[in-house]
DNA sequence: GACCAGGCACATC
DNA sequence: GATGTGCATGGT
């Protein structure tokens, strides 16, 4: 929590992720998989641009199509199967209602559910949880691996698992902070400086690589 | 022109 | 179980 205050005061809030609904961060989760998120706007205004952002519309519309408007997110082909996957399953859940399934069933059946689903993985399914379904699903990725390795409380070897645990057992559990402490996270990984010399962004010293 | 970005599935050892 | 590889665009 230290951290997260630091982080905090320096940054300020963040307000991240704001799809304009709960359907198109969950599109928006798959869309950005390893690619920089200003590529995946481009790749959801083309699918607003081309008609409603609604789950029966985009499942039936055709692969190629699909491809060609998402294009600019980068992997096109791939990721219109992941994306087609998972309005599959969105469409299949429990009494059609996914709503309802992802903001009310236990969190680990929920999370163990998203993560059978092909083209979801933790990042994707923890994403999925905390901006879409607004529950406390810690998300982890290449900036928090980094960062918890650099400050020394994550060891070299961890990989996603333990780095949330780590986070999951030693933050309240709470949507809201996770959401502003992944964001904050992900700010200080952008202003990392790299290499050198320390740049004035750092809220600590310690959080350039030249004073590690 | 290299390198990276809010990963994942699959093959291979 | 760990490690490597393919997927592809747009910005720096």
């Amino acid at each position: 929590m230290e951290i997260y205050n630091k982080l905090y005061a320096h940054f300020g809030p963040q307000q991240w992720w704001p799809g304009e609904n709960d359907f198109e961060v969950i599109v928006g989760a798959v869309l950005t998989q390893n690619t920089a998120w200003t590529n995946v706007e481009k790749a959801i205004a083309n699918l607003k641009k081309d008609g409603k952002m609604e789950l029966n519309r985009l499942l039936k519309m055709p692969d190629a199509k699909m491809a060609r408007l998402i294009k600019p997110s980068g992997y096109f082909n791939l990721k219109t199967k992941r994306l087609k996957a998972v309005l599959n399953f969105l469409s299949s859940t429990d009494s059609g209602n996914w709503r309802e399934f992802l903001k009310k069933a236990p969190l680990q059946k929920a999370r163990q559910t998203l993560l059978s689903v092909y083209g979801i993985g933790p990042e994707t399914a923890d994403s999925i949880l905390l901006y879409a379904a607004n529950r406390p699903a810690f998300v982890i990725d290449a900036y928090t691996l980094r960062f918890g390795k650099r400050m020394g409380f994550l060891t070299d070897g961890a990989g996603y698992e333990e780095a949330r645990s780590c986070f999951m057992e030693n933050i309240p559990k709470s949507a809201k902070l996770y959401n502003e402490y992944h964001a904050l996270l992900v700010m200080e990984g952008k202003h990392y400086c790299k290499p050198k010399p320390a740049c004035a962004k750092c809220p600590t010293s310690k959080m350039c690589r030249s004073a590690v």
